[in-house]
RNA sequence: GUACCUGUAGCUCAGGUGGUUAGAGCGCCUGACUGUGGAUCAGGAGGCCGAGGGUUCAAGUCCCUCCAGGUACCCCA
């Protein structure tokens, strides 16, 4: 009977060595920095009712309306797996009574899903680090998720970055540019297609969104977002740019820059690295959302937050400058010869590492050439070398890979015999 | 969701118009070198040729369906 042939879920990825390695590292690089600047982390669930997303990220979006996993639980109730990870954040800490008057810094790493026709760099389930500020709605705050953004990059090595920046203005803004859009496309009703009419009624700034060419004819004629925007959110833009100027961080303004979500105000931002072709070329993208915890029922607060794609970063980075991440060193390995040996040598290659060393060993009884080439390709700094012989006399022989050099260690205290040669090594 | 391309050893890929036991490089294992490592040479293991059907005397090769990956549209991370 032939086993059946199980495969991984259409758009999810399994990650095996070296992959792994690089994954973990990229995250390891995020936290560091993310605790430097203060941010603290957060796990949330990695599914919520279905209208947590639904309410934020806007029905009309596509996020919401043709990606989101959703299920019903055992009690019919709609669930869906996270396809962004703000919401949760929001909802949990509105849940536990937070006192949203200071100013809170989280982030977060896991797992999001949606579901969409997967392809390089698109995946139905892919690692997102992000992160949120609560609380403040300076745009120096602003200026500090931009920056860490950028500098998590360039921390990996990726420096040839684009950053891409707009604003949708405030809440009263949109509502007054929504208003606008839809009395122009009121007028040339007859112009638009069917769902540029269901737009219209729900969420008139998604006609943008819309891929019917003459719908897209009609729209250079729309009245454009930036001339209904409030003084004080084209002075806050301004405010925008002139700190990153100063903090030196080259952006692009891309008027077109609206971002999926219907929760943003203010500044959004993307960056992405340049001479990436395709289009799955932005690694993260963000922004303000200073009504989403006002929606979920929480004391009005302003917000803001990026999300970062984990895989998009690894395939990004140029690995061969960081060979040491993906294959570390080796201090020790130890090559046993024998059965009686290979009990001896398990016991201590496991003290050596408990103490701290990185230890090879082989457990398949392999020859000694073999073992030594297993050393070798680790780059082990020394070889204990113990068979039969060595046994009875009740030595290992310590070799010292570059050189060659090796000289006779009596079995017994062995382990400190090692620990001391490496502690006095590293302390020159 | 629509269109096109692809799917052969662990990895990267060869396999004109269908034709005997399906190949290479890298990697892995063994030996030359009874117990001393990056080289060289020789040998070996490892494939229901993505899955299932069909055409044919004969299918890795042609046809259909499905699955998966990639590219464009779209969306985004």
């Amino acid at each position: 009977m032939m086993a059946k042939k199980y495969q991984a879920p259409r758009g999810t990825i399994d990650y095996l060595p070296p992959e792994s390695v690089k994954q973990l590292h990229v995250e390891a690089v995020f936290r560091d920095l993310c605790e430097n600047y203060g941010y603290q982390p957060i796990r949330t669930p990695m599914f919520e009712t279905t209208e947590l997303f639904a309410r934020g990220a806007g029905e009309s979006s596509d996020i919401v309306s043709k990606e989101m996993y959703t299920f019903d639980d055992k009690k019919g109730r709609s669930m869906t797996l996270r396809p962004e990870g703000t919401p949760g954040v929001v909802r949990a800490l509105i849940e536990m009574g937070w006192n949203f008057a200071q100013q809170t810094r989280l982030y977060y790493i896991g797992s999001m899903f949606r579901y969409q026709r997967p392809q390089k760099g698109r995946y139905r389930e892919h690692t997102q680090a992000g992160l949120e500020i609560i609380g403040p709605d300076s745009v120096t705050a602003d200026v500090e998720v931009i920056s860490i953004g950028v500098n998590f990059l360039i921390a990996l090595g990726l420096d040839d970055l684009k950053v891409v920046i707009n604003t949708v203005g405030s809440v009263e803004d949109r509502t007054r540019y929504n208003e606008i859009l839809k009395v122009f496309i009121d007028e040339r009703h007859d112009e638009f297609c069917p769902d540029c009419h269901f737009r219209a009624e729900h969420n008139p700034m998604r006609v943008f969104d819309c891929k019917v060419p003459e719908c897209h004819e009609i729209l250079n004629d729309a009245p454009g977002m930036f001339d209904t925007l409030s003084k004080e959110s084209l002075d806050r833009f301004e405010t925008l740019k002139e700190l990153l100027e100063a903090e030196e961080i080259e952006y692009e303004v891309d008027p077109k820059l609206v971002r999926g979500l219907d929760y943003y105000t203010h500044s959004v931002f993307e960056v992405m690295v340049r001479g990436e072709e395709g289009q799955q070329s932005s690694l993260m993208g963000g922004g303000r959302y200073d009504s989403l915890v006002e929606l979920y029922g929480g004391q009005p607060t302003p917000a803001m937050g990026f999300g970062a794609g984990l895989e998009r970063i690894v395939e990004a980075i140029d690995w061969e400058d960081l060979e040491e991440i993906v294959n570390p060193e080796c201090d020790i390995a130890i090559v046993a010869l024998g059965e009686q040996a290979q009990r001896v040598a398990v016991t201590i290659a496991d003290k050596l590492r408990v103490a701290g060393l990185m230890v090879h060993m082989d457990h398949r009884g392999s020859s000694f050439k073999n073992q030594l080439g297993q050393a070798n390709t680790l780059k082990a700094a020394a070889t204990i070398i113990l068979g039969e012989n060595e046994l009875e006399g009740g030595i290992v022989i310590l070799k010292e890979m570059e050189s060659g050099e090796q000289e006779n260690v009596p079995l017994d205290g062995v382990v400190e015999t090692v620990l001391q040669a490496f502690s006095t090594d590293s302390e020159d």
